[in-house]
DNA sequence: GATGAATGAGGTTTCATTCAT
DNA sequence: CATGAATGAAACCTCATTCAT
């Protein structure tokens, strides 16, 4: 009775590839306010202005969905990093300064779409094939950080680059997604300058 | 207090009580292994052993069911870290002790059940009322943590404690969550070592 | 985000026992009436009065309900068969009459719900599983068919046996189900009489 | 004839004859393999090579489509019928060369497009326009039949001509059938030789 | 003529929850 | 107290058909 695999369409014509645009941008805008769960094809679609019909010609499912949206916003994020890159902001007198531009580049990464960000974490513990995109999106984060430490480990304290960088990674991903979202009052300057300070005093003397 | 149109059984036999501590049991489990949207309620009545009428003659319904998991387990977090509280720790000679047994501490009460910590903050984000008390569960903590930065504050380098507390708790949670979770292969121990140099530096002179 | 297995409901108690029931009187009328192909499971449940929920508690789908009943209604076939036997039939001096009586048999068998062996022949090319059930059970019958005609083997003047048996087991059915179900006019007893004499007139002397 | 809202496109140039005629091509081919119902426009089109819309510009719809290949079907089989026809081939002295011709006929207009010819007895039940043709058809055939029976009467030792026109009608077709679909080792010949010792024996002294 | 994108009715299936036993 | 059968809203998905290009 059942029949052999979908076949999804591959938008031919810029009609097509403006439909399925749409669809991505509700996608986007539902997962990131309401959550994937409490989200369903008919809604995305309707909030796309297409047809259910349309939303299974183009995807899938709604995790297919949920995975190109994810692929295509850590291109977006990658994209960011990489353009406001700090390669060029190291100044042996001022580190601070280099850290502070690292915090506020990854701020601006969260800035894209703080909510599908945080999304992205729920949905992945759930789901192998999107877990392992983050994995490797967050490697990726990874090894840039660690390639930065290293260029400039002759200013550095810390011997253990490898860990300083999950540090460093980890703990500006928190206090970013902490300014997000943290419904306390806290101010996110205060937030910065303190995080700022933390990391310039670990990595340098 | 409220009774009102009261549906939920109260054990008040053993076997009831026993009853009800299976399908939090179950609960635990199974949230923690598959998520809250991946587990149904008849999975969890299975788990624990019950039938599905017992579920809903001793849980209004399945959130229910969370929040009072939920409730257990932010109690048996705070016990664990108040039992092996830090107040007794310090040692002006030996600040880093006092850092380390911190972070240890946070380490162990996530001991209990980190996949359940992590399923928390997932469904947070689509419940109101979730999100209400995992708030004040941590606020609760982020005080706790002001109140021993002030205790002691003449030996603190940072001016603003506010900041600095929510700071040193976002990191080391944020650590903690990542020796837990993450399938990369980074030693605990350097990690660790790490976080404890870090937060030490950042504190003290 | 694809669960386990499926679990189907083994009704226990007398009550789940009839629902089952229903479903399958209902399947086997609405089958039979419009066809596999034209009848949906919320058609099913409807007519056999119950929810669409209790449908796919007692049958994984569509197909595995009409597996079940053809199932079912395949040993009824075989049971009329054996019951209504021409064993003790068989008389040297009136060969016809032993015909006579295997045709009006088969009939018989087919009067169960001849609207659905009309059907299964249909569904049976779509289907494999469907397909491998059909041909066992015609298999059964062929075998017997032909175990009946070596038991008078000294009567018959035909010396391939084994196609024999497909040959007679085969024009009867389609005979058979040419009066149930032809609309042309031909009356059933004048295609019984020759029927019977043709075979009768092929077998003996 | 009929005119008033047409639709459907009448292909005047080659061009259009072509891609008419390789739709109804690629209709034969998957109802015969998949059925008609698990065989959806999207899948012929595609087969055909050409877009659904062509589909939808010389078909009203799939059914249209699969009644236009039927009466396609139903004259090349008479056309088969009739070319080999039986007309000139019965000799008295040798009247089993005659029923053996008569199935050989049967059996090659069954070469045609055997999966087809199964496919329509399965449409037929849930289609009453289909039907209607079927039952055309094969009355056709029938009338035939009886013509030839009458032909030969003096030869024929049944008085019942109508009937055994169908008897004998029917029991060719359906061995014919068991011959092209059974799943079964039967050999082909000796199906054809017994059914044909049958009908010799049934018809002639 | 030809294309393939878009539609949406309607089928399939799940599961939180209620209720009869 | 406990059971598990029954419910049905709501999710998921397909496909015959129409229509803009």
């Amino acid at each position: 009775m059942e029949n052999a695999e979908r076949k999804v369409r591959i938008p031919k014509q810029k009609r097509g590839l403006k439909t399925k645009e749409q669809i991505i941008e509700a996608g986007l805008t539902l997962f990131s306010d309401r959550g994937f769960y409490k989200t369903n094809s008919k809604e995305i679609a309707a909030e796309a202005g297409v047809a259910i019909g349309s939303f299974y010609a183009y995807f899938k499912d709604k995790k297919t969905l949920f995975l190109e949206i994810m692929t295509k916003y850590f291109k977006m994020v990658a994209d960011t990093l990489k353009n406001s890159g700090t390669n060029n902001t190291f100044d042996i007198n001022n580190k601070q300064m280099f850290i502070h531009t690292l915090v506020r580049n990854i701020l601006s990464a969260h800035e894209i779409s703080p909510g599908f960000h945080r999304e992205i974490s729920i949905v992945m513990n759930s789901d192998p094939d999107i877990d392992r995109i983050v994995t490797e999106h967050e490697d990726r984060i990874l090894e840039n950080t660690l390639k930065t430490l290293k260029q400039y480990k002759d200013y550095i304290r810390v011997e253990d680059l490898e860990t300083a960088a999950v540090i460093v990674y980890r703990c500006i991903e928190e206090i970013v997604h902490t300014i997000k979202f943290s419904k306390s009052t806290t101010d996110e300057n205060r937030l910065v300058n303190e995080l700022v300070d933390m990391i310039s005093r670990y990595l340098f003397d």
